[in-house]
RNA sequence: CGCGGGAUGGAGCAGUCCGGUAGCUCGUCAGGCUCAUAACCUGAAGGUCGUGAGGUUCAAAUCCCACUCCCGCAC
């Protein structure tokens, strides 16, 4: 099928590499470059550095608003668009522009967690499986009909990183195939649910920052959820330590929650947290044993986020 | 020229402000103790302190200059 893409981070590249080695993709839309990484170099996004490689047309708009970009983008005249993470909101004149519309890969299981951050928001909720969504988009925020889904488990010891890169496999595969039953005309679409939408906001940094007070498996959600970016931490002696692997445990005794017991295990609000691998600012990750080597941190001592 | 941290025996760090014999926690090796041990005791090996036939100095890990590499923030 003579196709259009729309995407961004990694997530978006491997839908991209699916959809290239079966289809026409005449044109990709992506974010614009911007600054990044040290130094501020303004850095193409995955998608645009892919398709550039592969001689696929880029196209950056900022916006869709002005009616020229409308009428570029229809002009493409493609079967049908395919959008993963792409970072913009499509006009509805974009939306109706192809003969099959425009299709979206969600990253979870519709109707729940509609909106940005989906896999990290799953997550951190502590849920035991997710998946992708093929959806026909329509003018709502992940509201459109679902044409299929694939599932999922979530892991004791999976982060927002490693079902970042399962799920962009998946969402490859769930693409080819939608795209083949819609060639066929036996590709079906649902009416999502009523029952059981929630959205999945934005992840703000600031969410990074731990507070003991929560349960030691809230925490662990967190902290997997918010991985790799924006890492989870908190501060001791004016020192941000950035919290890369824990598990919860059972904690004898009670402690005030913050407190360092036995094996770098923190009280929590509810059982405590084992901290396996840590980093400060500037260094890089060690296991427990090594960074109290060089860190003090004995047992004892109180947590707490201001310091 | 976005901001900041770092480079010190095999690992992780201190020492740098205020130059003056290179130190800590481990690891390694040998010996001892022990029924035994990843435990304990004793001893040993192992370092051009990132690079520069750089600068200053009687003397530089430490102060000055240049460079390389790593990392955090910022998304």
């Amino acid at each position: 099928m003579k196709t259009v893409f729309m995407g961004t981070p990694d997530f978006a590249l491997a839908a991209l590499k699916a959809l290239h080695s079966k289809h026409d993709v005449v044109c990709v839309y992506t974010q614009p470059p911007r600054p990044s990484g040290r130094g501020h170099k303004l850095t193409p996004s995955p998608v645009q550095q892919y398709a550039e490689e592969h001689n696929i047309p880029v196209r950056c708009p900022p916006t869709f608003k002005p009616q020229e970009e409308k009428d570029a983008f229809a002009a493409l005249n493609a079967d049908v668009a395919v959008v993963a993470a792409y970072g913009l909101i499509l006009p509805k004149a974009c939306l109706n522009a192809f003969k099959y519309g425009c299709i979206n890969i969600h990253g979870s299981l519709l109707p729940r967690w509609r909106g940005a951050a989906p896999i990290q928001r799953a997550i951190m909720a502590g849920d035991k499986e997710t998946g992708v969504t093929l959806m026909q988009m329509d003018a709502g925020m992940d509201t459109g009909d679902m044409l299929l889904t694939k599932k999922i488990p979530i892991g004791k010891k999976d982060t927002s990183g490693s079902v970042f890169d399962k799920m962009a496999v998946l969402g490859g595969e769930i693409l080819l195939e939608g795209l083949e039953l819609l060639e066929q005309g036996r590709l079906i679409a649902q009416k999502q649910p009523q029952n059981g939408i929630t959205h999945a906001a934005k992840i703000a940094k600031e969410e990074g920052l731990l507070s003991f007070d929560l349960s030691a498996a809230e925490l662990d959600c967190k902290i997997r959820g918010l991985l790799p970016w924006p890492g989870a931490w908190f501060y001791h002696n004016g020192e941000r330590i950035s919290v890369l692997d824990a598990d919860p445990v059972e904690l004898n005794g009670s402690f005030a929650p913050g407190t360092v017991c036995k094996n770098l295990t923190i009280a929590c609000g509810s059982g405590g947290l084992k901290l396996n691998v840590l980093r400060r600012d500037g260094k890089k990750a060690l296991p427990a044993e090594e960074f109290l080597r060089g860190f003090n941190l004995p047992e004892g001592t109180v947590l707490n986020a201001a310091v």
